[in-house]
DNA sequence: CACTTGTTTAGAATCATTATAAACAAGACT
DNA sequence: AGTCTTGTTTATAATGATTCTAAACAAGTG
């Protein structure tokens, strides 16, 4: 099925594990951001298996590394990761903290100037913080 | 003395350990980030005291609270923070995870299109990821 | 000096994340 | 099928940054 060859063709043996993670994720119509707490709180509630914390933590790691997910650069106490893995923008409101995605079309290109001798640009990504 | 009015100002006692820090965060031309790990060696190197770790948690802390200091928004397992509290935009260079402050002008301007009802917009920063 | 309130401190507690190492499963081969 | 190799899962322990605690201390006020 469609997540078996996803994850062969990256070199991830197709576990139950890891495709009961992938229905979670990518089977839906919207992007979201999570948590890990919050995809283990999903898992449980969509699956009747367990699946231990440290497999959450390993195939998280694994479609980040795969470029199935990405990390949301915020601070907080807990790392957020995003299923929308192309190049987007996010407003972040102070007041609630709660990030909201922009489309690509919300922001217009960015020049950036400077280069930085042996490095390549790999993500470019605004963060407008909102306040009332 | 200038650290004391600085502190007076917005409520905080000039404590030594607050006017110490403060000669270490301040009393430079540049400004810098830096993570509590390196502010504390720095603090070593520079005084003969010992602070504890809790105060100079508890002062970066209040001096955030004040605007003296921002935190930057990067995933790492610890958190950055910047003495140029001014808005403006990194470099961070994923393989030595070092942060490289950029001039605005290094930027081009950054349109944002879309509104959110009853918000205003507080800062645009853009955080550009180097890789090899 | 006495009093109040804010601050510092060492150490303990917390909590997200990572490491460990044994059990297990997938894929390849015969 | 069975065997082998290698990758994966798992529970648990370890790590490490940060926060909490509560007692000692210092600043500011009168």
């Amino acid at each position: 099925m469609k997540y078996i060859d996803k994850l062969r063709n990256s070199g991830l043996r197709p576990t139950k594990q890891r495709l009961q993670i992938c229905e979670v994720l990518f089977n839906t119509e919207k992007t979201f951001h999570f948590t890990i707490n919050e995809l283990e709180q999903k898992i449980k509630d969509k699956i009747d298996n367990k699946i231990s914390l440290a497999t959450v933590y390993n195939t998280v790691h694994a479609f980040e590394k795969k470029g199935y997910l990405k990390q949301i650069p915020i601070n907080s106490n807990q790392t957020y990761f995003d299923t929308n893995v192309t190049d987007h923008h996010h407003f972040y409101d102070l007041k609630n903290e709660k990030l909201i995605d922009l489309e690509n079309s919300d922001v217009g290109p960015i020049n950036i100037k400077r280069k930085i001798n042996g490095k390549k640009i790999k993500s470019v990504e605004v963060l407008i913080k909102l306040e009332d």
